[in-house]
DNA sequence: CGGCAGCCGTACCGTACGGTACGGTTCCAA
DNA sequence: TTGGAACCGTACCGTACGGTACGGCTGCCG
């Protein structure tokens, strides 16, 4: 029996889960020129297919990207005896993974993808990556965040000022220099870093919200 | 006798800026749709001058984002007499020029544009707006953060990272969520709490790299 | 006044690409 | 065995757009 992968409401066959690889493939690679023609040839079925499949070259885009960006799964942080150190441990692990997914390339592409869609008042796309992205992090740390002030461990007024703070501590320049194709920042130069720069912002954001901080 | 403007070493005569601003207008209004027709129209002007004048399409699209990237002129702040409340204040105003910059539509638009640049593995677009925004800010701010520490204001060893955790502070995930087209994030949303976002991006700065912070 | 340079407007060309049509093949089910 | 559904490969169409050519207008300079 074929595995499906349930995505938002949108079942793929492997076939047509091949098909979307081929496409992302062909984004990571050539950028923003993927043509019809490219993915039905990459894939090896016919263009036929993939407008019976996907209606438009639009909702082929979108097919990949959503399912692409579904499968970005990180790990999930257990927020159940929480203690000094594990709170510690727990936001140093979002961001991590924060940051490791934006420094990938997928990321990148997708990011430029959505935000090309996003200059033709299209924002379909944008809020695909949206949700997935920083949306995902914040649905995710903002109960680790609650739970950490009812344990007296963190103290914010708005938990969500407190997550777009942690957003910007972690990712700072990072995110729009890689999306604008800075050469400074090589993979390797950034991935590197990465632990360093966890420490960093983490540190930054216990002297901002930890119990004792005097903000 | 005409004036000229100079931007790296690239001389544009009034009737050249024109057709500048001209294609500018067309990428802010149709996004990403920016045909050579379409501007020489809007400018009354002949295609033949177009490519006469600027090579190709990349070639004008380099001059709009250079012309315009360049006019983004944020007024200089003073660092004579720097006392406690003058620092405070010019930190305060950088971040307020920093805000009112990425979340101006002029911004989106060539950020967006360069973006959708880079995605072709060009990156001149993106180098160039680069340079005339977060490394404009970040040639300005560090004479300030470096004298504020020479007063004694300031505590940390790396004015770089001192300028990347204060670009976090302010910028957060609004730039990214602006070019991704959130439509939570309306123009008036934002402008409305610029200064309540200077006043607490600028709070935590002190808090992290005050002289009497804590980490 | 005559020639020429610069430029406008428009027509034109070539190509790339989105989208459609169709013949041929495979495979399943009655 | 046969009908048909799904799909591959390819050929095809229409259009949009980058880039070029050219005729006509204007204004400057000798």
């Amino acid at each position: 029996m074929p595995v499906t992968i349930k995505v938002n409401e949108e079942v793929f066959t492997p076939r047509q889960q091949a098909v979307l690889t081929a496409a992302l493939d062909l984004l990571v690679e050539n950028g923003d020129g993927l043509t019809m023609t490219a993915v039905a040839r990459r894939a090896s079925c016919s263009k036929e297919t993939l407008y019976k499949w996907f209606g438009d070259r639009d909702g082929l885009l979108t097919a990949t990207v959503q399912w692409q960006a579904a499968k970005v799964r990180m790990p999930q942080v257990s927020r159940t005896g929480l203690t000094a150190k594990t709170l510690r441990l727990s936001i140093e692990q979002f961001a991590r993974d924060l940051l490791t997914v934006i420094t990938g390339e997928v990321s990148i592409t997708l990011n430029r993808t959505a935000v090309t869609h996003a200059a033709q008042e299209k924002d379909s796309l944008g809020i695909i990556v949206l949700e997935n992205g920083p949306l995902a992090i914040r649905r995710r740390l903002k109960p680790i965040l609650e739970a950490g002030r009812d344990a007296r461990l963190l103290r914010f007024d708005s938990s969500e000022d407190a997550y777009r703070t942690f957003f910007g501590l972690v990712v700072r320049d990072v995110q729009i220099r890689l999306l604008l194709g800075d050469k400074s920042l090589t993979q390797s130069n950034v991935t590197d870093n990465i632990e360093a720069d966890v420490k960093a912002a983490t540190d930054q954001f216990f002297a901002l919200y930890g119990a004792k901080a005097t903000v």
